[in-house]
RNA sequence: GCCGGAGUGGCGGAAUUGGCAGACGCGCACGACUCAAAAUCGUGUUCCCUACGGGAAUGAGGGUUCGAUUCCCUCCUUCGGCACCA
């Protein structure tokens, strides 16, 4: 496709070159193109000075027509009312007790340095919806910020060699300008940055909270380490099947490290259930999964010498079939448990295993391997004396690194033990299955099974459960589990489980670029909490934090240097800094209040603003940001500081924007797009308007400059029918005294088109449905211009029309909105202080129905019938018609079906 | 393998949730204006045929229905997530 569209280009070029065209678009389209495609390492810079090309897609105004003044000039009318909104202060957003509140939430930029799509993409709609709820009578907050600490930052200022800091705050400055020139409504008195000293303070305090209510504790473990960007990482940070870094791509590894963690696990339970909140279903899916909560039951086996294993199970219905034990390489009873014959293979394979990467391990393509401990444990449900082997698809990471093997019922051991010759006990037989059939291969036992069985069936060779039917729910939904589950508790050898996949958040990081730590480690005391009223623990600026492989601030001369919280004497500094999703978590709550230094959040601007009314952005954070910020949330609120269970009532997520060449954009792949660019030719409005119509939101698709074109021409035929209305000028488009000359009919169809378009619109905007706004508002347009035709200019039809068409379009193109209704139409300022126009239903409402009449399912005929005909007389109306005749041939219809007054459908 | 999105003209997409498939826009073609170009305005634009008429078509095939892009079944493609989870 960009093949084809190359040499089209190109083509056009050629040709253009020929002739000496003044102005030659194709060359100009292609330099643009260049300019904005190319790899630029720095912000991108127009080859083509701006100016020119603005100048040379604007309409000259004709000489022979001066009157006419049909030049749209995005660049001149955007300035001038940004500054003028700033300086009014326009946005600002304060409680007023009268007025409902609407808290719009849109996820707050990293500082990466330039704004792109992957932030007007969301924001941009995310603005106008907030402006529609405004102008809907809702107190809008709609504030913004700066997720300002992170590897990204320091990794970038060390290519540039200039301290992470100074990078950061230069991309805000950068950043801040962009957004104001997106003409968005947010509150920048409300911005919050979170590498400021007034903001981390309190996420240090946040931090030192979790720990007082046990939240927050140290432990070692084997974590994932990225060996490029030298830190620990969050389970939720490694992705993909290659088991890589979030951030950089580099595949992780595991380390033994002692690490501070966030006990999230504990609210596993409530973070599957999405009560009281509108998510999609998306989302909610992607963190169900991720929890991966599994019911089971825990069973305790035995060792010969007494020593109990705990194993897991979602199958206790299977216990009797398990025929041997299976022990992850890193279980701690292996030691104790290897037989001296059994020492040295064993210690070969636990080494091999650790040496292999999870990467190296799947690419053995699910062959497995394990070896035999040479001891034996006691099944408890039967007393069989079964074998003990390791083998590394036994994770210590899940459930408890030790399993029961159930040949007959499960794959993976069904081919452990075939490749073991280790005994396969069937236990579960096929419903209908009988001794008879035992040679049958898909349902016979022992070992002439091809397959594990995993299907129902009915419980054999488990005295005493042996008939007892099993089906395939799971937990104590299956009545054969739960009939299990009790005689375990009985029995006093298990009991129901739960597992889950889901691990406690992990928030170290070996960084210098994040927000300290505020723990102290005393040899007498252990760790303790730095005391909240030596607030705020500072990150020092004069750190050596290019990378060591080490924690920057350990290397720092007298940083770490504290005293005990409790004794006084010397004790030292945590070194690590925080995972950065978790100053992520609570920036919501900084917005309301980002100068308040008494707390958090000042409970006046919490009691009226929260909580989240809606929140928009990238479904990329379902099981980061987005799971992160409600387990903060229910921690809080158990430690009496928040209130209500969820943050955010309303979660809608927009799809993504991806490169002409069907990549994610990014620098590296010189896919890029810069707005910027695109702001200097078309303006902010424009671009607006292009990134609400041109995708469906929740879906995004493949960025495509040409379209924009069609935006603008839109703005612009806007631009033309409020300036230029005819002889009489500007004054007509508001004129109720000029002559009328357009029919009634022409009046009362523009008015019924202005509030069907209002109702779609209204209806639209709430459910975020941005494409259809502006089609709809296209469309209007058409029937205005051909209304205008009829001469309805002048008309106090026609100046409903113009005024309620502004009020529509004020959420979307702003600064145009701005500026013809404040000096076109001479309406009080500001438009976006305006009501929303209300719906008159009996303007809206059709005179005539014009039906299709359908025969044997295809359309033959319309027929129009007035809206207060009864059925009775549309069915005659239809079977009156020369073509329906026609096509009965005399015949009597079979059925004659009228549906929903929309359609009449004729069978013969 | 499991879970979840999505498949509609050359392209982005619409279709009041079972009722006229292709709104709106891009692109393209032709016309008007122009010495000419750009811009603008107008007309046309799913495909096929023997063309003022008729037929086919919403990833493929089947089903329910007077009627299916929409509901059900079986596949296919594609995107995303998870994955030796016991």
């Amino acid at each position: 496709m960009a093949k084809t569209k190359k040499s089209k280009a190109a083509k056009k070029k050629a040709v253009t070159t020929k002739k000496t065209a003044p102005v030659k678009k194709a060359d100009m389209e292609s330099t643009v193109k260049k300019a904005i495609v190319s790899i630029q390492p720095e912000p991108i810079k127009a080859i083509v000075p701006v100016e020119a090309m603005v100048k040379a897609i604007q309409p000259v105004a004709n000489a022979d027509k001066p009157a006419r003044d049909i030049s749209y000039d995005p660049q001149a009318i955007e300035k001038k009312w940004r500054e003028k909104w700033e300086e009014d202060k326009l946005y600002r957003s304060v409680i007023d007790e009268s007025r409902p509140k609407h808290y719009a939430l849109t996820m707050l930029p990293y500082t990466s340095g330039d704004l792109h799509f992957g932030h007007w993409y969301p924001m941009a709609p995310s603005d106008a919806r907030a402006r529609f709820k405004r102008m809907n009578g809702y107190n809008v907050l709609f504030p913004i910020g700066f997720d300002a600490f992170g590897l990204p930052a320091e990794n970038a200022a060390i290519k540039r060699g200039i301290h992470p800091k100074e990078w950061t705050y230069k991309n805000i400055d950068n950043m801040r300008r962009q957004l104001k020139g997106m003409g968005t409504m947010f509150d920048w008195e409300r911005e919050a940055i979170s590498a400021d000293i007034e903001y981390y303070k309190w996420t240090q305090w946040f931090f030192i909270q979790l720990f007082k209510h046990g939240l927050a504790y140290r432990k070692m473990a084997a974590v994932d380490w990225c060996p490029k960007d030298n830190t620990t990482l969050a389970r939720e940070q490694v992705v993909g099947e290659n088991r890589v870094c979030e951030r950089c791509g580099t595949p992780v590894i595991k380390k033994d490290l002692e690490q501070w963690f966030f006990r999230s696990t504990k609210y596993a339970d409530e973070l599957l259930r999405f009560d009281g909140i509108d998510w999609p279903e998306r989302v909610k899916t992607l963190q169900t999964n991720w929890i991966g909560r599994s019911e089971g039951a825990s069973v305790i086996f035995k060792t010969e010498a007494g020593d109990d294993i705990e194993i897991f199970t979602t199958r206790p219905d299977t216990l009797w079939g398990a025929t041997f034990m299976v022990f992850s390489p890193e279980h701690p009873l292996v030691d104790k448990i290897t037989t001296p014959e059994q020492k040295s293979v064993l210690d070969e394979y636990k080494i091999q295993a650790a040496r292999e990467s999870d990467i190296e391990r799947e690419a053995v393509g699910g062959e497995k391997t394990g070896v035999f401990t040479g001891s034996y444990a006691i099944n408890p449900v039967n007393n069989e004396r079964i074998p003990i082997w390791i083998a590394d698809y036994v994770l210590m990471s899940y459930g408890t690194g030790a399993i029961m093997a159930v040949p007959a019922h499960d794959e993976r051991d069904f081919a452990f033990a075939k490749k073991y010759a280790l005994p396969i006990v069937e236990v579960i037989r096929p419903d209908g299955g009988s001794e008879a059939e035992e040679d049958d291969p898909s349902t016979g036992s022992g070992q002439r099974m091809q397959a594990a069985y995993i299907g129902p069936g009915v419980m054999v060779n488990s005295d005493p459960f042996n008939g007892t039917k099993v089906n395939t729910e799971k937990g104590r939904k299956n009545p054969g589990i739960a009939a299990v589950i009790d005689w375990l508790e009985a029995q006093g050898i298990g009991k129901e489980s739960v597992n889950y996949r889901y691990r406690d958040w992990l928030i170290s990081r070996q960084r210098y670029w994040g927000a300290p730590i505020p723990m102290v480690y005393c040899k007498t005391h252990g760790w303790n909490p730095v005391p909240e009223d030596q607030l705020p623990v500072t990150l020092p600026d004069d750190v050596e934090w290019k990378p060591t492989g080490e924690s920057p601030l350990k290397l720092h001369p007298s940083w770490k240097n504290a005293t005990c919280p409790i004794c006084g004497e010397p004790a030292v500094r945590e070194t690590d800094t925080m995972d950065t999703f978790m100053c992520s978590s609570w920036y919501h709550l900084r917005y309301l209040s980002p100068d308040y230094d008494k707390g958090p959040f000042d409970e006046a601007e919490y009691n009226y603003w929260m909580p989240v009314d809606t929140y928009t952005g990238g479904i990329e954070h379902a099981t980061m940001h987005l799971l992160y910020t409600r387990f903060f949330h229910k921690a809080m609120r158990d430690a009496g500081i928040v209130e209500g269970n969820e943050p955010m009532m309303q979660l809608r997520n927009q799809g993504i924007i991806l490169g002409e060449d069907n990549e994610k954009m990014s620098k590296s792949r010189g896919n890029v797009v810069a707005p910027d660019e695109l702001v200097a030719m078309y303006g902010a409005d424009a671009l607006r308007a292009y990134l609400m119509f041109a995708y469906r939101w929740q879906e995004g698709g493949l960025w495509n400059s040409n379209g924009i074109e069609g935006t603008f021409r839109w703005l612009r035929r806007v631009w033309t029918i409020f300036t230029e209305s005819g002889d009489s000028s500007r004054r007509i488009a508001i004129a109720s005294d000029s002559p009328a000359t357009a029919s009634d009919e022409t009046k009362r169809t523009l008015r019924r088109r202005v509030h069907q378009t209002l109702r779609r619109v209204s209806g639209d905007f709430e459910q975020f449905e941005f494409n259809t706004i502006v089609s709809s508002l296209m469309e209007l347009l058409n029937e205005m211009y051909k209304a205008r035709e009829a001469g309805a200019a002048g008309t106090p039809e026609w100046k409903e029309a113009t005024e309620i068409y502004l009020k529509m379009l004020a959420p979307i193109a702003p600064h145009i909105a701005e500026e013809l209704w404040t000096n076109q139409l001479g309406r009080p300022y500001s438009v976006h202080q305006q009501p929303w126009p209300k719906v008159d239903e009996a303007a809206a409402k059709e005179d005539v129905i014009e039906l299709p009449v359908q025969i044997n399912g295809r359309v033959r005929d319309r027929i129009t019938v007035p809206v207060e005909a009864s059925e009775e007389e549309i069915r005659s109306a239809a079977l009156a018609s020369e073509v329906v005749q026609k096509y009965l041939e005399g015949r009597q219809p079979k059925k004659v079906i009228l549906a929903h007054r929309r359609l009449v459908s004729i069978v013969v």
